[in-house]
DNA sequence: TATCATTTTACGGTTTACCGTAAGTATTTA
DNA sequence: TAAATACTTACGGTAAACCGTAAAATGATA
């Protein structure tokens, strides 16, 4: 069982049926708070006063209003905390479900479960801690599939920049410039061809406008 | 105070939240459900029962799963349940944030609040019960500012059947015979490529895929 | 250092996209 | 009905993207 969990939510909605779904799993003590800044500094406090927090449930994204935070997202927040307190487990409750983006937050961020807001996500929910509880990982039944899919062609860092570039709206014969500016190795005309051709034949895509929209869907970009 | 309140709702976190919102403004009278076609059943078995709903929650989008249904949007069981029940008050609970969609909601389906998924949401809801019972219509705070009214560009049919072909892969010289076979009124290359130019010169991009990137980004495909 | 293998770049020909202009077609207006 | 006003299409020149090949650079190996 938790000794101590910190969620962090904006939406009071979430916020609420988190800390139902909490008690009902038998934990009742727990604290809530709505923006990034807030949960920062709840996480120092229980640092100071020996009493840590050992589950963090976050959601991604924060909606702007008129109080500004130094942190704005929920992968930033989960750096943040992860710094302070490396042993945290992390739960990451949020709307997303482009296969790319949560992949990341278990490889980059190494986060330990994502509920994914939706039908059964206060099932989920009870799911995921007994999981962590376990010292498992876990991930909505939903989107177990979809990673998989999404893994069909790994997308290297040189790929991302290229993709990125051309969604900006760089033509493609002014890529070397960017890449020398940058001192981005293969900085070649030739080898940017090479690999928008390369990446379009693993997907068998006919033209860079289906290249984007896939990688939008999948949300490397 | 309302008799006996319906919610449809397929988020089990936001369908909880509802309820204990109606709870707190003193509510207790209410039924939930998590499809469609099961809040149309309540609706229906409430009208022979002589024991008609006089509020009706509602999210916009409904996910789709295993078990089908012949109504899959909020706005058509909105529809549906308004050709039972005309005098039924409606209040919209959804994450959309787009204006000229809410609008609709108020000036098309009649409906008398919506409520946006967001910070304060519980707390907006409760204001929105109030308002219906005191026959006045309700729109989140954040919505009457209306900061998402920002309309750059409001793509016609036609952009977005351009725009979907080419993230399709249809390279831009076959558009024309696709649409040919669409029977699309203007299928000529030229006319097709005036569009695009259009469209990248009003919103000031270099090319098609900064085009379709932001497409994806605000989600018109 | 010499040799081989791999990667990167340079270059030319071909296709497609881009862009302006003019001719053709529909719609509106008097 | 005729004229005016859109809108659509056809066409030609230019720029960019596409594609293959060969040269150059880089890296590994002996």
């Amino acid at each position: 069982m938790f000794k101590r969990v910190l969620i962090a939510e904006d939406h009071e909605s979430s916020n609420i049926s988190i800390r139902k779904a909490l008690e009902d799993f038998g934990c009742l003590n727990n604290d809530y708070v709505y923006y990034c800044d807030d949960a920062l500094k709840r996480i120092k406090q229980g640092i100071k006063t020996k009493n840590e927090y050992d589950l963090f449930i976050t959601d991604l994204s924060f909606e702007e209003d008129e109080i500004p935070q130094k942190i704005g997202t929920g992968t930033g927040l989960i750096k943040a905390v992860k710094e302070l307190l490396p042993t945290i487990k992390v739960l990451v409750f949020s709307a997303e479900s482009k296969g790319a983006i949560i992949d990341n937050l278990f490889k980059d961020l190494n986060i330990n479960a994502f509920v994914r807001k939706a039908r059964r996500d206060v099932t989920e929910l009870k799911q995921a801690f007994d999981a962590i509880c376990n010292q498992k990982t876990y991930l909505s039944a939903s989107l177990r599939r979809s990673i998989q899919y999404s893994t069909a062609y790994e997308f290297k860092e040189f790929d991302i920049i290229l993709i990125s570039l051309l969604s900006n709206g760089v033509l493609q014969k002014d890529i070397p410039n960017h890449l020398q500016e940058k001192k981005i190795k293969p900085s070649g005309l030739s080898s940017v061809e090479k690999r928008l051709n390369y990446m379009k034949e693993v997907l068998s895509f006919n033209n860079n406008e289906q290249l984007i929209a896939f990688c939008k869907d999948i949300g490397v970009i």
